[in-house]
DNA sequence: CGCCGTTTGTATAGTGGTTGAACTTATTAA
DNA sequence: TTAATAAGTTCAACCACTATACAAACGGCG
């Protein structure tokens, strides 16, 4: 924003627009296509194009016979020997790991059970380095070059300038400012709130068009409830990065007590915990919470047991209420039901829809369409790699720089 | 995003870099200043600054006997005779136009009162041409040209792509889908809801450091309630352009009725009406609303009044809940009471403060600043005059273009 | 089969904007 | 008066893009 602009940087913009439309295209396209697309000359596309070929992110097709008269092109394509994305997430009660190439396709993937409650953070952090050690050991077998890695956590992070950052608070990990740091041995380390990588791996995933640059709101509910802000196609982090804090929106001013402090939280509302108290099933089992809590839900409610039934349609008015403001704010056109709220979407979906009809004040003209997420459960790690190679994708010249 | 880059509009990114370097910095700089603060070499400085001269937009200061050896600088400062924005706004209970130059100082401003209410729109919009002629005569009187118009209408705005726009629905006006013409006379007209114009008002007239990019959510409690967010130093519209509607929070999910259909919004709670009807204030008076019930409200607040104090304080609770909610999900970092809640800050900002302590999430490590309008009743106006203002000095070229 | 029209991709000269170094100009310090 | 210093300008060089021309690879047609 505040700095000058020489030739250079013309050159990684148009980099990045060639790169971007061949990526985001359904069939291969052609330098024609590309230059017609992009207002390019043939000439200056065909100079880039031979820049993305060296640098391996691009690769030529067999010619295509196509129809039609004159030279057949040539078809471009991301390269599947391209650089690839390092995802990692800690979560309350697994590990995992996934490795995606360019064209956000999941070529392998890792996930531990492994409860993190009573943990140390260090030795968390020691875990998933293992795993993504793992992971890298893979690609590397298939001569795959890792861009990077971005480790999912479910906090409030601050990122540092350089990569890494601090994780202010996890409260369902019990971390208090633990510093991550900027590396993982060689590879650069991003690490993000879940709910906002979530959101990326759902940008990619639960769009048809790819041309569009789509604004919703992903609801991640996990044992807490968080969300990623995804405005004309970028995610919203935030002033300091910790935008989204939707678990802790006002339902009700003088509701339950919330363990942040405050009353009537959404959380106290639509939470795991807070559903299966609604449904009357006691929470003494200590395995009560996590994927055991969300299977109770779900087999509870497809017997059709009634307290759950009732349970369910709250949890979803209350959603509803929070997910109303939301859009009534932001003006997003779509609201992704993700984490554990996406099994339980056939149950939530009407009620949701309920409460955004009459409490968002442009129902009337616009509908705001409610889905559940498109990845599913593993939507988070998934993200975390693919917002790797979304930034490879968007800055390519700063890749191409580390090649030889 | 998707258009290619050229030398051209490399050379419009940089003249735009150049005049934002002068125009937030306080004292005048010297093409060196510019040249060492942007990162261009002091010839290209030198080019552009020729450009942005001869253009109008800058001009050289009586060469200031600075301190230190060497040859003295010849200032820089925006030209009091550049272009100037000229801003329009229709409210319920008044129409009024305002010019401001290119530093954002006003250089005339037109208030006239007349009721809205039962005008039909047309007529409402040939009195604000009226006036904008009017202010337009000034301005060409004192040789200033005018570089566009913005017309601030309180309700939901759709814009079109070649300016203008459809006022969707402006319930206090009484108008539903209300074509507003792209040219005013020769001028191009932006249309845009009163609250985000306000908001970039006060973007420039909070922000005492001027290089800083804030986020902030600017709440303007006119006769409804309506909210302007800045992010980043941007205004965000949202995906239709919607984004904002704080008045239709929800409160207490089953609260009274709103005209809106749904129950509890917080114009229920902190409308202008509803802070009367607390107070035990009959609202037979027709005109009980607008600026009457606003000196009203003002005048027993200020007499001790203890049910217009526990009116305000409930106002200013129910105003921090909603706010707790904005902030959770969108991290900014200030909060600005806007419109008529400008003068009753004294009694809103404590209740707000409470809510926003213990309801936001990182209040424990990170505190919200909350403070009063520093434009005061005039933002909205001022704040569409310096809109246009805005874009002029944000491209420049468009506006070298238009000049011989 | 050979020619023509068509489309793709490349080569080459030209243009525009920035850089870097040398140069001029204006002032202070000695 | 001279040296030092900083501001602003001039000019050749460079780089990335455009425009134009041209080679390459195909289908269609006589």
């Amino acid at each position: 924003m505040d700095s000058p602009v020489r030739q250079h940087s013309l050159r990684e913009h148009n980099l990045a627009l060639v790169l971007r439309r061949v990526a985001t295209s359904a069939r291969p396209l052609s330098r024609a296509d590309v230059a017609a697309a992009t207002g390019l000359t043939r000439a200056t596309v065909s100079t880039l194009v031979d820049d993305l070929v060296a640098g391996g992110l691009l690769c030529e097709l067999d010619p295509v016979p196509r129809a039609g008269v004159g030279r057949p092109a040539t078809g471009l394509a991301l390269s599947p020997r391209g650089p690839c994305g390092l995802g990692l997430e800690i979560n309350v009660d697994y590990l995992a790991a996934c490795v995606t190439d360019l064209s956000g396709t999941v070529r392998h993937q890792i996930i531990r059970h492994v409860d993190q409650r009573d943990r140390p953070a260090p030795d968390a952090l020691a875990a998933v380095a293992e795993l993504a050690a793992d992971a890298a050991q893979v690609a590397v077998a298939e001569h795959l070059p890792i861009a990077g890695a971005a480790l999912a956590v479910p906090g409030l992070v601050r990122q540092h300038g350089d990569g890494g950052g601090t994780v202010h608070v996890a409260p369902n990990l019990g971390w208090r400012d633990v510093d991550v740091p900027a590396k993982l041995g060689e590879l650069p380390l991003r690490v993000e709130n879940e709910a906002n990588l979530a959101a990326l791996g759902e940008l990619q995933a639960g769009e048809p068009d790819p041309e569009a640059s789509p604004s919703f709101i992903y609801v991640s509910g996990e044992i807490g409830i968080g969300s990623g802000i995804v405005l004309d196609g970028q995610l919203y982090r935030g002033a300091h990065g910790w935008g989204g804090e939707f678990g802790h929106l006002t339902i009700d001013a003088n509701g339950p007590r919330c363990h942040c402090g405050a009353r009537g939280c959404l959380e106290q509302y639509a939470g795991q915990d807070a559903i299966l108290r609604a449904a009357g099933v006691p929470l003494t089992d200590p395995a009560g919470a996590g994927p055991a809590g969300l299977d109770r839900i779900q087999r509870l409610a497809q017997s059709g047991d009634p307290a759950m039934l009732g349970a369910l349609r709250a949890a979803g008015t209350a959603l509803g209420i929070a997910l109303a403001a939301a859009v009534n704010l932001l003006d997003v056109d779509a609201v992704v039901l993700g984490g554990s709220f996406a099994p339980l979407a056939p149950w939530l979906v009407t009620p949701v829809e309920e409460e955004l009809a009459t409490r968002v004040i442009t129902a009337g003209w616009s509908r705001v369409a409610v889905r559940p997420s498109a990845l599913g459960p593993e939507a988070t790690v998934v993200g975390a790699a693919r917002s790797v190679i979304r930034d490879v994708l968007a800055h390519p010249a700063a890749w191409l720089a580390t090649q030889p």
